[in-house]
DNA sequence: ATGATGAATGGTCTCGTGTCCATTACTTAA
DNA sequence: TTAAGTAATGGACACGAGACCATTCATCAT
């Protein structure tokens, strides 16, 4: 555990001109420099980054709060966004929420014990951090939500254009000839404000079609829920004849309901889904899907941390802006198809 | 950004007063605490967890070096390290090498650099950082491997009983009548020192089976190349009747090849994965995985990272071994079945 | 009344690095 | 020759918390 006193030491220099031959060799005689680098190859020095922040306040390290790790879409943006900062000497330290903000702020404050520069965060729902991440703002932390921006939030934001991938979808399904169709999900400004759900019956409206109110279930972005609901919703009198999964996850435990009972896609139901997974395209038929293009949201909730961190002049709000939304892509592959005549969705 | 030193002014008290009302309160009149309690609820104040590990050296951080945290075996295996470790206040730092010793030395200098107590690590292969890993080991941190440990390290390790598992494989197919049976990469001390791969061979020979050399190919773990690997290997004019992939993301590449080649699933081939993720089980037709116990080897690798830093006395060797190595568990499912008979097979 | 005991509290130093300012030696122009 | 300037180097301090020892004060037994 060699120091840069010890550095020195063995150079016959001082602290000063050790730590020199690091930061700003040039300052350094060719001859004083090769001794020091000696000395640092010697004892394999390697500089402690705490110490060095202690001073400054904030470490060169940006935290991350993702709803699962387990979830491919939160795995690669951290992988996305860990590559980015890594380029400019950041480290990345993750951590999960679960999508509650009750989970959430034992994280953040761990983050925060760490002086992370700066937190990424895909905010978990309810209000219990709210008044914490403004806290952390305050003391000169740069906070910004992704995937998800609660309302009236002012952080900056990188998120999906979920209410023009959601009327994309309900546009496609609809141009298929479905009306009846239901979300795995339904918005609740409680316990499941989530965009998707809530940007989805207004969706509905704009091509004159309604959500009948026994489609409605409040459920979190789970695999099992998913399952139950698919299975609750095609047990109904009036089953829907298409489902719109909201998350890669939720597509898993839909998928399995729909085998159980038996009905075949797309002939009986069609089924949509968001986040391009790998397995979608291999499952028989394979599945239609909306694409998030998780690599670019990424790098550019990357670019943002570093721009306010690095840049000094805020050129922050004329570059990007401090809501930056991208699109999905609708994927067509084979699960969905023009529903049953009327009739014969009766007999079902 | 309130300090210590702050509190303390506040509640009219020392420093280490202060402080003593958040370590051990009972040793602080009801008065004083009350005061200093409400000086820290004020300010906000939360302690800067750098500074205080400064003086031991060591800080309250784990690393973990998986190969890719998008790869769903290493994102559960590290959220379930994480809560282990969480509980016992530590935080974890992941990064990712890529299956490569070379992309793994700067991750690891820059764990080193934020002081890590302990380092968790899937080795990359090759040699580059085993001098590394050892210096950090004489530096007094607590190495681990996990997943896969290289010939001669005497890092404690947790891995799976892949030897065992492979012989379970082959056994598996052998007696549905497989002999002409391909492992999707093949061992190779310099390039893909991997143990599925590398004791695939002993496996087959256990059962009097050989490995055709033109099953032969040294390949690294990835979607891609098993794609192509399934490719060449179904188009050589005796092609093998068992895939055996040795990870989930191989065999989606696996599975992409198979279906593009017109090969059905398991009348035309059989195919078995290591790794039971819940996609496979979706499929048409599911397929049969070796699963791994991810929960139960993460724990015991927490555990004993714990154990090493917690625990001073060295209960270590006696309550678990250096070197832990847990079994699969084949789950049948439906992507194997005999072969086709061997004049059929070879008019493919 | 005195000394011993122990609880409550404070002072000081340390960790490893970065920043700022001081010092030295050496060069250049007047 | 001297003043000014510059390159190379060193010294002191700050950062925030923990560890350790010192101090104060009240209590109690002798």
């Amino acid at each position: 555990m060699s120091t840069i006193q010890d550095v020195a030491r063995l150079a016959g220099v001082s602290p000063t001109t050790a730590k020199r031959a690091l930061r700003d060799p040039d300052k350094l005689t060719a001859e004083t420099l090769a001794r020091v680098q000696a000395a640092i190859e010697e004892l394999h020095y390697e500089p402690d980054v705490r110490a060095g922040s202690l001073r400054g306040g904030q470490s060169r390290t940006v935290g991350l709060v993702v709803a699962s790790i387990v979830e491919p879409f939160f795995a690669q943006f951290a992988r996305a966004a860990a590559r980015h900062l890594k380029a400019a000497d950041y480290t990345l330290i993750v951590s999960e929420n679960e999508y509650s903000a009750h989970l959430e702020l034992p994280e953040l404050r761990r983050l925060y014990g760490q002086r992370v520069a700066a937190i990424m965060l895909r905010p978990g729902y309810g209000e219990e951090s709210r008044e914490y991440l403004e806290r952390l703002r305050d003391r000169g932390l740069f906070i910004l939500e992704f995937d998800y921006a609660p309302d009236g939030s002012d952080f900056p934001s990188v998120v999906l254009d979920h209410a023009g991938c959601m009327r994309e979808a309900v546009a496609y399904l609809h141009g298929l000839g479905h009306t009846r169709i239901a979300a795995l999900g339904t918005y609740d400004p409680e316990v499941h404000p989530e965009d998707r759900s809530r940007t989805f019956p207004q969706a509905m409206r704009d091509r004159g079609l309604n959500v009948p109110p026994e489609y409605g279930r409040v459920v979190l972005l789970t695999e099992d829920t998913a399952y139950d609901l698919t299975h609750e919703l095609l047990a109904l009198p009036t089953p829907p004849t298409a489902l719109i999964a909201l998350t890669g996850t939720q597509a898993i435990g839909a998928f399995r309901a729909i085998r159980e009972r038996g009905l075949c896609l797309p002939g009986d139901l069609s089924l949509l889904t968001f986040d391009n997974y790998p397995w979608t395209a291999l499952v028989d038929p394979p599945i239609t899907v909306i694409e998030q293009p998780v690599e670019a949201m990424a790098e550019a909730a990357a670019h943002a941390v570093l721009r306010a961190l690095e840049g000094g002049f805020d050129a922050s709000s004329t570059t990007t802006p401090q809501h930056a939304v991208f699109p999905g892509r609708l994927i067509v592959r084979g699960s969905c198809a023009p529903p049953r005549v009327p009739s014969l969705a009766l007999t079902l």
